[in-house]
DNA sequence: CCTGTACTGTGATTGTATTCACAGTAGCTC
DNA sequence: GAGCTACTGTGAATACAATCACAGTACAGG
């Protein structure tokens, strides 16, 4: 078993990839990669540099050019990287490029607001199941998507293919619950509950508290009035 | 000008501190500590040891006694650390000991779900007023909260004191908007609006791409499936 | 075809965070 | 009150991430 604390994720062996060693933050740096990729594209760029693209994205280009050879030379020595062609490898390296379904529980505040959110659908995410402990909402339709109750859970996870989850319910019973998604078979949850939960090892957790981040900007704020 | 990648703040010197330098993910630790401190006092524990605090939270007992040692020695060599106390002294660390004013900009699906958000209230902040761009929206009240416009974003923004807002509006325009609050002496910014943003030099940004979590929970199972 | 230019990819270096391991001690036992 | 136990706080060691700096090279220009 592992536990997992604020925004980091364990598992047991990261590094034994084909590949070379890939940091956890070269990994959350792709996606801002790939976002500023996408919207160079838009604009008809077909090549850039890792000087501007580093600009872009706000980190150093030697930085971003180590993160890339982590995959692999795909840059041109003197014409830069091509926008498209990188886009689609990082699309292919985080494995959104065929659509991933994932399922939503809770449909509280939160969980309504995730449902319309239409990043997810844009990165290749598709919300195709909500579950909710709350009788009155099971059955409902929210967002175009149904809300099961947990009676269902196994067999709606595995009839959608559900791998990844998102979790958006109330803290009670969470790690119950959570023990119950990973018997299913799903390996990876994205947690927004202020609740740590602890996952069988070979799962992947992301907490994010929204509270934590207010803190710690009130914390930062505090500790620079006395520079 | 600053630019912040991913969850990754920086300052310009942040470790012109009076006490010793305290690192960010200590800070961000330190918000799980007090939540499980919290639990603890409610269930009547007067003493923890690092081991067992460390346990709850997920970390080593080396790097609990490590984070709290930045501040100072708060534990007793034998019972441990007082939970009350050492909870209290983490929310004056963190300023979360008085309540504070936040603003939120932009009242969409994800904005109307942070409103009805109880854990910003429990943990001392009040969203103590809206902005939205929506001429529809503007002097409606969502959860409480009086929508205003644009036009009056100075005059409230001291009005009730704000020193930190969160950011859940459009991408489009986010930069100008994000220029206009801080000239008006915010120095704290909450964005979850996939969108890279640049602040003066004495400002904190804690961006929090839900999109890319979802990538890169992606990215680690697929990965994890060659091992 | 040859030379110059400026870029990528990466070894070496620096900086930062975590872990180890132990000195010092408060309290408990007898 | 003396001795034992097991804990904290922290210097030292290790692991990890960011940055520097340059060797090697694809192309442009003549």
């Amino acid at each position: 078993m592992n536990q997992q604390s604020g925004s980091v994720v364990d598992s047991q062996a990261p590094e034994k990839r084909a590949d070379k060693h890939v940091s956890l933050q070269t990994v959350e740096r792709l996606s801002a990669y790939r976002r500023v990729l996408e919207e160079l594209d838009r604009d008809g760029v077909d090549y850039v540099h890792s000087h501007r693209l580093a600009a872009l994205v706000g980190v150093t280009p030697a930085q971003l050019r180590r993160d890339l050879s982590s995959f692999g030379s795909f840059g041109n020595i003197s014409r830069g990287y091509n926008v498209y062609q990188m886009g689609r490898t990082i699309g292919r390296i985080m494995g959104t490029d065929a659509t991933q379904a994932v399922a939503l529980f809770g449909v509280g505040d939160l969980g309504r607001a995730l449902l319309s959110y239409r990043g997810f659908e844009e990165r290749g995410f598709h919300i195709a199941a909500t579950f909710d402990v709350d009788s009155e909402k099971v059955g409902r339709v929210f967002a175009g998507r149904r809300c099961y109750g947990l009676d269902a859970l196994e067999t709606v996870l595995a009839e959608f293919d559900v791998h990844m989850v998102v979790l958006a319910s109330r803290p009670e019973g969470l790690q119950a619950l959570v023990d119950r998604i990973a018997a299913a078979g799903v390996r990876a949850f994205l947690n927004f509950v202020p609740k740590r939960i602890t996952t069988p090892a070979d799962c992947f957790v992301e907490n994010t508290d929204i509270s934590a981040k207010l803190e710690k900007l009130s914390f930062l704020v505090r500790s620079a009035i006395g520079t």
